[in-house]
DNA sequence: TTGAAAGCGCTAACAG
DNA sequence: CTGTTAGCGCTTTCAA
């Protein structure tokens, strides 16, 4: 794949590189150069398929005109509908994305920012990947000096602890404590909350908000709370046993992320129970009608994560935390 | 964000830049630098958090260590088990992945290739993006000009008709085939065949393997053929009532793809029928029981093609077409 | 062991 | 209009 020069183009035409430079950058006018030689110039390049070097234009410039992103992973659809924002933005404004995901490893994560760094990224968007509640906590460290490093960066869903990154979430805890209070306006006395125990501040406040509007209704918390990354592992039926079990089963169920949703409506429903369920998430066509959806704004959100991401590449100043 | 070079180590260790790029490039010993030079550097640019410049490097080497990747979407879920499989394969091999989305655009597709090219990819690899069959022909000129100048390429799930390029795809015929045998063999006597009617080779591998076990087996062929991305649109309703309401309803469907028989199985169950579905696609834990899944080996097509590229790259020959 | 020097392909003055 | 020159940061001989 050996590629056409600059000075093989000029060879070839008997002119000076500086000419050919010029043309291509579409100075040609500026400095009055025959609009025979500029046509030149094109047509031979259209016609031989020159690709000038990004390298050595990049070493001159000091820019690479790419941004990196990272995702736990990309099977989750969601992740895609961020992906979607991010490049329709990213797409206006002439950067590339070079996508990798940690496959949930905060080690793996680490050696995925330094590569797309070491890449010449000129920015990174993250979806940090998150330990579960019986792990060690988020290393903020190595994010921490990447900060220090003044590499413009922007968190996506998911605060880290214990450093100041722009970061674009969703308005968890208020749309939790809005569906949860809703529940509660239909009707519903026992509403079990089922999610993920993971340290994501977006799962985190939707606890909170579940919580708080439990409490501020004078009910009775209840939780089923998973470890698991996958939501076919036998936790969740088991602990749905025990409350449907209970004394007082729950009448209605509140669900942190729709993965979970799905597998607890589709286990219900094989159990013969009818009972509601409010998630976050969206519902596909097949899934049955006693979900009520909290809708999530991912695209939007990726969109805005990419608008901030430019902003503070270009010195301007930005926020730290933007909802969607 | 302005970084450290290796001039400026030199200078503050008070050594030449060739003694610390020879340690850095892993050749101290065999230059025999002294083991506590050696060490200085070495920690200097630890402390210092160092990183060469990947642009000075590359332009050196006239190789990137990029991979590129086009997808029409990320959104379908399979698409990210492709990305998983690559990515496998591609850091086993330290390159690192560019992926961008055409969004089922050809054209589209066309300027993020460009763009992947003139970022230095080594390679690339493509989903291409196909037209429904009322729409133009996927058109393989610039996918030939790509392989006449000699762009290693592999293609995914897809061929492209009138170019010759390696091909990782699925055994789309043969496990069509084998599907709607054993329906006929369980007593189907009347099978329906749901599918987009997509340009896509896998697309029209299934038809035909469907086509010749119904034809094999002295049976009627009948197909509801979708012209819409979107499997929550009415067409698949309308034509479902259509067929339900026949003299000889079908007392099973095959279904090229998984999105469409999720909302299929949804559509049947909520009109009362109890119809098996054969299909492309594995079951989601909440699904009904009626569904027979084809497996995908998304996953393993992808590191399979990730694999043949890196053959390619490194000038070994490839096969055209392999199968998973 | 280390330094000097050439060059990767392109850009940006500057002097014709 | 066009040629010359001096880098961008790093690698790689070739000498010392």
């Amino acid at each position: 794949m050996k590629r056409l020069t600059m000075k093989q183009i000029a060879d070839q035409l008997n002119i000076s590189r500086t000419t050919v430079s010029l043309v291509l950058k579409g100075k040609g006018d500026q400095y009055r150069i025959s609009k025979d030689t500029q046509q030149r110039i094109i047509s031979y390049v259209e016609q031989a398929g020159y690709r000038p070097n990004y390298f050595a234009s990049a070493l001159n410039s000091r820019t690479s005109g790419i941004i990196g992103a990272v995702f736990p992973d990309l099977f989750e659809s969601f992740m895609g509908s961020i992906v979607r924002g991010i490049e329709t933005v990213l797409y206006e404004h002439d950067y590339s994305l070079m996508i990798s995901t940690s496959r949930f490893s905060h080690q793996r994560e680490q050696a995925i920012i330094e590569n797309i760094l070491y890449r010449g990224a000129d920015g990174l968007l993250l979806v940090p990947s998150m330990p579960y509640h019986h792990e060690t906590p988020y290393n903020s460290e190595y994010i921490g000096s990447l900060v220090k490093q003044d590499v413009p960066m922007v968190l996506i869903d998911r605060k880290i602890k214990g450093v100041t990154v722009p970061c674009v979430v969703q308005k968890d805890y208020d749309r939790s404590y809005g569906a949860v209070t809703s529940c509660i306006q239909n009707g519903a006395g026992r509403i079990c909350c089922v999610s993920f125990y993971l340290q994501a501040t977006s799962i985190e406040e939707r606890l909170r908000g579940y919580a708080r509007a439990v409490r501020d209704h004078h009910l009775e918390p209840s939780y089923i709370l998973l470890r698991e990354q996958n939501p076919s592992s036998r936790d969740l039926q088991t602990k749905l046993a025990d409350q449907l079990r209970s004394k007082e089963p729950p009448d209605a169920f509140f669900v942190t992320t729709s993965g979970i949703a799905d597998k607890l409506s589709w286990l219900l429903r094989s159990e013969g129970f009818t009972i509601p369920i409010a998630r976050f998430g969206s519902t596909a066509p097949w899934t049955h009608q006693e979900l009520m959806d909290i809708p999530q704004p991912h695209t939007e959100m990726g969109k805005k994560a990419a608008q901030l991401l430019i902003e503070r590449i270009e010195g301007r100043p930005v926020e730290e935390i933007t909802y969607c």
